[in-house]
DNA sequence: GGCTGAACAGCACGAACGTTCGTGTTATAT
DNA sequence: ATATAACACGAACGTTCGTGCTGTTCAGCC
């Protein structure tokens, strides 16, 4: 309908493919603008600064984490079978399916955790959201009675959290075909560990 | 002795500092001069290129890396005491004892393990090597009798990799005070689970 | 059928980028 | 004392950065 919606969605959908790789700082307007054939003014004016268009992708990388990982994960019945299937669809992203070249929120965390601004702030609170995610969703497995009552639900997500971007730095950077089992190996563990004993 | 290695070293000190905050790909040799107090055809004389000197950052903090936190730990009695002191030692490099801002190389692990090139191809060396340490490290253990004999010492150390970025993560960018204790609670239950049953 | 407003292009700007070059200074060697 | 090499500097190169300003195109409305 609204041809300059469309517009901002593809510059968005073309940012964040490009921030996967080359990261938020690594993104440039002008090669922007070449990656989605148009001007340099013209992808500018879509956001008004390069900060607002850097906030833009992480709020829409941060979108597609939800739609892509966290949504189709509630599909599944709650408890164990859901975090199972939100670690496997996490999987998924930080090797790429969404956004070839891995998390560019993970990438822009790692840029921007010295760097004091809006997009610092931003990161981390996108970040921040994820944790308490998760642990809602394994505290849910705690009351379903999937896990011990006593495990520590903050402690669970943290480590799940790590498998995950080690995952990632084992998949793209060192780029072992072992990523995939040790990721779920570690997992499996862990889920092991909280069951009911 | 030579004061041109005194003054590269220098800048290698500083440009590592910044790289920790900054990240690779954000150190400009403008910049670098500036905190250095040096021209920028000094500076630059010293690399010959910008790729030279995020080189030799990498390569910096690689030793800074050995000498700070391996070679300390292997002052430790072999088996479980060395490794932990070596991860122990690995949470302060982490957490910026070394270098503010914490490890450079994490970062660049991140920005560049989309971006093909020299200094991808270093940066996953180095990171291969850390895994190789690592691994050795475990394997002693388990040689020492402090672990069990069918212990996977891959997934052992892969798992302990991912503590350590996930630490970074949580101190740096989320900026919460039980980083350190989740750490090394994550850390416990691996020993733990590691050890003779 | 002109009018309006949004979307995009064209052009220009100052600053900063990496890089090159010529020159001065200083320490070492002869 | 003089020649030599290393070191750092300042100026300038061409490019690209982010950011404005001025048009042009074109759909939708009165």
């Amino acid at each position: 309908m609204n041809r300059g919606k469309t517009t901002r969605e593809r510059l968005l959908e073309v940012a964040t493919h490009a921030a996967g790789s080359v990261g938020l700082q690594g993104l440039t307007i002008g090669t922007l603008a070449q990656s989605a054939e148009m001007s340099k003014s013209g992808v500018f004016a879509h956001f008004g600064s390069k900060e607002e268009l850097q906030l833009a992708v992480v709020t829409s990388a941060r979108q597609r984490f939800i739609q892509d990982v966290l949504e189709p994960s509630y599909a599944a019945p709650v408890g164990s079978p859901r975090l199972h299937a939100l670690f496997q669809r996490w999987l998924d992203w930080a090797e790429g399916t969404s956004i070839p070249g891995g998390c560019p929120i993970l990438t822009a965390s790692l840029e921007f955790s010295g760097r004091p601004g809006v997009v610092r702030d931003r990161v981390a609170h996108v970040q921040g959201e994820l944790t308490t995610a998760v642990e809602k969703t394994v505290k849910m497995a705690v009351e379903e009675g999937h896990f011990r009552l006593d495990l520590d639900v903050v402690q669970f997500a943290y480590q799940m959290h790590c498998l995950a971007l080690g995952f990632q730095l084992r998949h793209h950077l060192l780029r072992r075909s072992d990523a995939r089992a040790c990721a779920r190996a570690a997992f499996d563990y862990l889920v092991n560990f909280a069951g009911k004993s």
